[in-house]
DNA sequence: CCGATGTTTCGCTGCACGTCGAAACGAGCG
DNA sequence: CGCTCGTTTCGACGTGCAGCGAAACATCGG
């Protein structure tokens, strides 16, 4: 993040400016968990207008800590880079509890389903970050691209679409969850595995709902991959 | 440091305001080296007046980050424990680096240096891991205790601070190193081991900086006691 | 094209705090 | 005892900035 030339105090002391507000070390705190927020909701938690939010989401993007993504209109806000965790965590502070789902949505939904035509929910999320921390995935100026490892070990959990090697030219977008508030992926990379899988029968779509319902199978094949549900 | 019962936030707040003053940043990295300073000296390091300086350091003492130790007509400021300075130099490393040299800094103090008052670094690093693997040492409740055969080794190599079984007397406090992210050993423990390894000439304080330069003979015993660097 | 919603920009007010000089305090010293 | 020096306290000034409401901007839906 911000390497300027400053002498080391200045930096440090800009540093602890940026948390010094409880504003913004609340926000901060919510983000520690890796999830994309917009601001609006950054606003609520930390008990602020939304014009005093978006001036302290300003000063926190400037100075390197957050990453913004736009969707829709909306606007994600994220931890810059693990990096920033980390410097969080060093704190020691226990992390903020997890948000609690949004009331009455149905589990299923909430576990895995369509977004557009891709798979989100709590599967796509961990299938996504389980992918990045590998290095099968990997982020490519606008999006994101497959690497070879995974196209090998896709093929040894029993990949049968055919040519398994196309997947490396699809772009991937990163694409936020609603209800996990985290990365997963989307684009026509995102599309081309979703429709794969729900081919192989590692997913089946609910009837009346975007919900994908894992067999058990399917399960089986994840956990082979990395990915796995709590 | 602070345990008050504060939400999260407003304590990570309260921690950052007090770093957020160039003037309390630069005192506090000049006391990481974990010397102790009268409030004229870091006046001056501080590029502020007497009075101001004092207004400051009031504020860390009261946030717990200074300790005092009165002699004579000066006041003896110095970091509180070295819990704080691990936070500090959580903070402080990355974005110290003085060389325009990529985001690692100073090579030699990457390799070894002094964390507070024990050793950090790759070679810290490298000797809590070698000996926690052949079980020298311990996890112990709050924190870690050095084990016999590791006092044996240390004499073996030629150990000589007079009474080397004080040392399995010592709390050893695991510290989270920046640069390397993982343990070493910092505690009581850790300042005597360092102590004793400076005393005995297998390491050497670098004259301007934090960093610990190992002798060719400290790296021989070093080696001695399973502790090698790549 | 129009309204609804999410977000940012602008203008303003009020407070917290960094800064200094002067004065007070306390310890050494002759 | 009176002098000096290191330090803290006091009082006053200036400014940076958090906060809000209103308005501008952008995007989605119809």
């Amino acid at each position: 993040m911000s390497r300027s030339g400053l002498p080391n105090h200045y930096q440090l002391a800009e540093f602890g400016a940026l948390l010094a507000e409880p504003a913004r070390a609340a926000m901060l705190l919510v983000l520690l968990d890796g999830s994309a927020r917009p601001a609006g909701e950054l606003a609520r938690v930390a008990g602020v207008g939304a014009a005093t939010a978006s001036a302290h989401l300003k000063r926190l993007l400037d100075g390197g800590l957050l990453a913004v993504q736009v969707q829709g209109r909306h606007r994600y806000y994220r931890l810059a880079d693990d990096e920033v965790a980390a410097w969080l965590e060093a704190m020691a502070l226990p992390r903020a509890p997890k948000a609690p789902r949004p009331p009455g949505s149905d589990p299923a939904l909430c576990r895995a389903r369509t977004c557009y035509r891709h798979l989100a929910g709590e599967l796509g999320v961990a299938m996504c970050s389980a992918w990045l921390e590998r290095g099968w995935l990997q982020s490519a100026g606008d999006g994101m691209r497959l690497q070879a490892p995974a196209v090998e070990a896709l093929v040894g959990a029993g990949w049968q679409a055919e040519p398994a090697g196309h997947l490396l030219r699809l772009r991937g977008r990163g694409c936020i969850d609603w209800t996990e508030r985290r990365l997963h992926v989307g684009g026509p990379l995102g599309v081309a595995l979703t429709d794969a899988m729900l081919e192989a029968g590692w997913l089946r779509r609910a009837s009346r709902s975007r919900a994908l319902l894992p067999s058990d199978d399917g399960l089986r094949r994840f956990a082979q991959l990395g990915v796995r549900l709590d």
